[in-house]
Order: structure tokens, then sequence, then C-alpha cells
DNA sequence: CTGGTCTCCTGATCGC
DNA sequence: TGCGATCAGGAGACCA
């Protein structure tokens, strides 16, 4: 499942392609996957240029799993426009070149959108956006300043996980009184730490999942910093070394088979001293840790 | 405001 | 081999 790594890698692989791109047309399969800041879905008609038709990729932003392309309209009097996309539990953008077969068989199911583009260098490139379990979706905003204060949009979301600093994780998780666990999954606390890391961070940095944040000590905090900082980029690394490039790629299954300490590991012997690793459900979520490696 | 639970959705996996 | 049951989970809705 694409989280803040897969996000990441995206995004620098996007940037090269469709920085400069013009959207020629945009197809949309299924309108319910565009989704307007603070309801679930548009009520209203979806119109083209919401999904950037006719405009110009001039960068590609993130904060957290979240992702945004910003274009520029074509004319010169009308706004920029920038769409924010969420891949959910099973979101995935493929770009392939225009040249390529068409996606079909499976394969199409489940495609909601189509764009055609041409890339900078004149390429006719075509990109999707597929999401079997449309728990992902599209959010249209009329700009990056719309983006970033409209609530629905990146306003509610904390600060990046990527480079969370410890004193900022700490004043951020400590508005809380609920397991560290899960207020380390609360994006509007920080950005980007999904289920996966959440257990790995915590596991690396020797903190029980159910601890308290105003129970932990300054090297606690420290140690925990560190380790989402550290867990997330080498999510990234890894991801960066086993693609090669994205516009070839059919897909990226498994381009973080990363192994994971104790995500998926319960009943399995910790890595560190071999006991079964305990499951146990905080915050709604499978949690696995190791009661001697963590203690509480 | 806070914290807990429910809901959305489909594919993979499990047990028989 | 088939098939129903179960599970996975991001994030917003909803409720006490």
């Amino acid at each position: 499942m694409p989280e803040l790594p897969e996000i990441e890698h995206l995004r620098r692989t996007l940037a090269p392609v469709l920085i400069g791109a013009r959207v020629l047309s945009v197809r949309l399969r299924r309108r319910d996957i565009v989704r307007v800041a603070g309801s679930r879905i548009a009520r209203r008609g979806v119109r083209m240029r919401d999904l950037l038709e006719g405009a110009v990729i001039r960068d590609i932003a993130r904060r957290g799993k979240s992702l945004a392309v910003i274009a520029d309209a074509e004319s010169a009097t009308a706004a920029g426009r920038v769409l924010a996309l969420h891949m959910g539990m099973t979101g995935r953008l493929l770009i392939t070149p225009q040249s390529a077969p068409r996606v079909r068989g499976d394969a199409r199911r489940h495609v909601h959108c189509e764009w055609v583009l041409r890339a900078a260098d004149g390429r006719p490139l075509r990109m999707i956006f597929r999401d079997p379990r449309r728990f992902g979706g599209l959010w249209p905003f009329d700009s990056m300043d719309d983006l970033l204060a409209r609530p629905g949009g990146w306003s509610r979301l904390g600060p990046d996980a990527l480079t969370i600093e410890t004193r900022t994780l700490r004043e951020r998780l400590s508005r809380t009184s609920q397991p560290i666990k899960a207020a380390l999954l609360n994006q509007t606390h920080v950005a980007g730490v999904g289920n996966i890391y959440a257990d790995e961070a915590l596991f690396a940095s020797r903190i029980h999942p159910m601890r308290r944040p105003d129970d932990l000590a300054p090297g606690e905090w420290r140690r925990m910093a560190a380790a989402v900082r550290g867990v997330l980029q080498r999510a990234i690394d890894a991801g960066g070394s086993t693609i090669r490039d994205y516009v070839d790629a059919s897909g990226a299954e498994g381009l973080f088979a990363v192994e994971h300490r104790v995500y998926g590991r319960g009943g399995l012997p910790c890595v560190g001293c071999r006991r079964p690793l305990n499951v146990r459900t905080i915050g709604q979520r499978t949690t696995v840790y190791c009661t001697r490696c963590q203690p509480s």
C-alpha cells in the first residue's frame, strides 16, 4: 500500500516527466473519485479543467501521503489550478508512452481517470489513476494557496514526517492522551506515518505502542523522531534503487519489498530477542511489537 | 474539543 | 477445485 515512501518515490519519478507537460485531454470514468474539500464527493458537475485539462504542469509537491500536481492555466487571464491526489490503500498513478498498447483486460478495471499529455520534449504520454478499493481520490483546488488554506486541503495536515524534528514531534504528539501508536497515525499531528512505519519506528526506538506521550523521556523522543525519519528514508532509498524508469514501468508492485522487522510478523520471533512478537489492536489498527524490546 | 467506533471498498487469503 | 467468511486499512463521518 502506498505510504509516504511510495508517494515520495512517485513524486520524484513523476516530476521529470510531468513538469512542463501540457494536459491535452482528460477522461473521467468515475465521477465519485473526484472529491471536494469538506464533502465526501463532488456534488456538482466536475469540469475537466478542474482535473487540469488545458493546463501546463509546473511542479509536483507532497505533504505526508498527499500529492499535489501544480499547474498553470493555459490562458494568462485564468487562474492556475492544483490537483491533489491521495492513493488511499490501493491507488496507483501510472504513466506510459501514448504509443504503448492501451491498458486492457483486468488492468483496465478500476481505472477511474485518464489524462493525455504532451511532455515538455514533445513526447505524447498517457497517465492513468487506478484505485480498486477507491479509498483514494482526486481533490481539485484553485491554487496552491487554496490547497494550503482550505479545510480539507493541507491546512489540517501536520508537518511532514520525513523531516520531523524531535521538538516538533514532541509538541505535536503531546497534544493527545492517546497511546503513542494512535497519535503517530493521526495525520493532523504529523503527516505521513501509516500503520507499517508506525510499528517499525516504535520498534526501532524501543518504545511500547501503548505508552502515553506525556510519559516519554527526552531520550525516547529523540530516538522516536530519528526512527520515524530513518525508516521512511530507508524505504525511499530502497525504492529508488530498485526502479529504473517509471515511464516504462507497468506498475510499482513489490517496489518496497524491504524486510519489515515487526509489521506482518506477528507470532514470529523478534529479530532482537527471538521471542514471539505480540499482536493487538491499537487505534483500530493491527499493531505488532515486542514486549521485551519495547517495555511498557 | 477529545476519543472511540463505524463506514467506505475490493482483492487476497483461509478454512472446510 | 470451489466457495463463503474474514481480513486488510486511510481517513472522514458520526456520536457520546
